[in-house]
DNA sequence: ATGCATGAGGA
DNA sequence: CCTCATGCATA
């Protein structure tokens, strides 16, 4: 307790995510299922649930898996290696934990000294590629077409590494990363939305001009469009837009509310963020799409008939701790992570220790690296 | 803009 | 215990 004074939302939250998750390692393309019911975006959902004791929405499973599989080939070919071969796990971190993480210290140590601050496998800066990087000379060599992460990382290593990490490597590769295929999940997702958004979906489509996917005839129907081009293009248009009404990203997301679309309430200032610069998973930016495009749509007319409506803003009062872990603990952990993305529980433990770190601090960071590696920013890829 | 964290939902 | 959507706190 006390780790979020802003209480007040978090009982609401989370309910886009009925989708897919633990995927990966159960099986990630064999359910179907029944097709979603109404997706709708944010806390406030979990909140109306929570009240009504219903709750229909809740993103589609099957929307995920094909995406997924998709844009992070690699970090699923990657995890997916690992749970391939659980005795080579266990030949490497089982039977060898000590030495594994002595190397993998050693390996952010050499990595400190070779490559001085900046080491090939920057895992937040991985999937930035437009946005805030400068790109000179130098820095772009990295980031703008990897098709992943692992690439870089992944070299590194195997250089510092040799056999140990070998085995990931060629595995890795043999599971291949096929060439990425928005369109399939496009399809998946594009229909998953059109029907369940409703009105939303009228405003986007005013909004969208000219995003005119003539399908089979039906013409209106682009909208809910999962294909990362229009989400780049969308979430640019919609920062340039945000930003000539003089709306800050915190304003949109408690505007949000404004907005009284069922099941829709207010987002904060990093989501609508991550938004704008795609840092996102695929499926959250789907998802937030016809909600921010509605809110646009609504702003820019209350803008032109003077009307201040959706903005307004809200007064929170924040008060909550973030640990922040060191540079060279973060750099181990890098290390591991590049080994092992999924460490044990007992791995976990062992790190933890052997940092000095809390156990649950170790997860939570090895959780957040994996989720990073799903977010957007494919940018490079076109 | 991003790091660390929470919690729902799901095996 | 994981994934995923999100958020508070902060660099």
């Amino acid at each position: 307790m006390s780790k979020r004074a802003g209480g007040e939302r978090c009982a609401q939250r989370a309910c886009v995510t009925g989708n897919s998750a633990h995927t990966d390692r159960s099986e990630q393309q064999s359910r179907p299922k029944h097709l979603c019911q109404d997706y709708l975006p944010a806390r406030c959902v979990s909140k109306m649930m929570a009240m009504n004791g219903k709750q229909n929405f809740s993103m589609h499973p099957a929307l995920q898996e094909p995406k997924y599989s998709n844009l992070h080939s690699s970090s699923e070919a990657m995890r997916r290696v690992c749970l391939q071969a659980p005795q080579l796990q266990g030949n490497i971190f089982g039977g060898f934990d000590e030495s594994l993480l002595a190397r993998a210290e050693a390996l952010a140590a050499v990595d400190i000294v070779s490559h001085g601050k900046s080491h090939p496998f920057k895992p937040d800066v991985t999937y930035h590629t437009m946005s805030s990087v400068p790109c000179t000379s130098t820095s772009s060599a990295v980031p703008i077409s990897h098709p992943s992460t692992l690439t870089s990382h992944h070299h590194v290593h195997q250089t510092l590494e040799g056999d140990l990490l070998d085995h990931i490597s060629s595995g890795l590769t043999v599971n291949g990363m096929g060439a990425p295929d928005p369109s399939v999940m496009s399809a998946q997702v594009h229909q998953h939305h059109i029907q369940s958004m409703g009105h939303l979906h009228q405003a986007m489509s005013m909004g969208h001009p000219h995003s005119l996917t003539t399908h089979n005839g039906m013409t209106c129907i682009n909208d809910v469009e999962s294909d990362p081009r229009e989400l780049e293009a969308f979430a640019e248009r919609f920062k340039q837009r945000r930003i000539k009404l003089g709306v800050t990203q915190a304003d949109v997301g408690s505007a949000l509310a404004n907005l009284k679309i069922p099941g829709v309430g207010s987002l904060s200032q990093s989501t609508i963020c991550r938004f704008e610069s795609l840092t996102l998973s695929h499926n959250n930016m789907i998802a937030l799409k016809p909600v921010l495009q509605a809110w646009l749509e609504e702003a820019e007319a209350a803008y032109r008939e003077k009307n201040s409506k959706p903005d307004l803003f809200s007064g929170n009062e924040r008060k909550r701790k973030r640990t922040s872990i060191a540079a060279p603990e973060k750099r181990s952990l890098e290390a591991y992570f590049a080994i092992q993305p999924r460490p044990s529980s007992e791995k976990i433990a062992a790190i933890a220790e052997k940092l000095d770190l809390k156990k649950n601090v170790v997860r939570v960071w090895f959780c957040n690296q994996r989720q990073k590696q799903k977010r957007m920013k494919y940018s490079a890829a076109h």
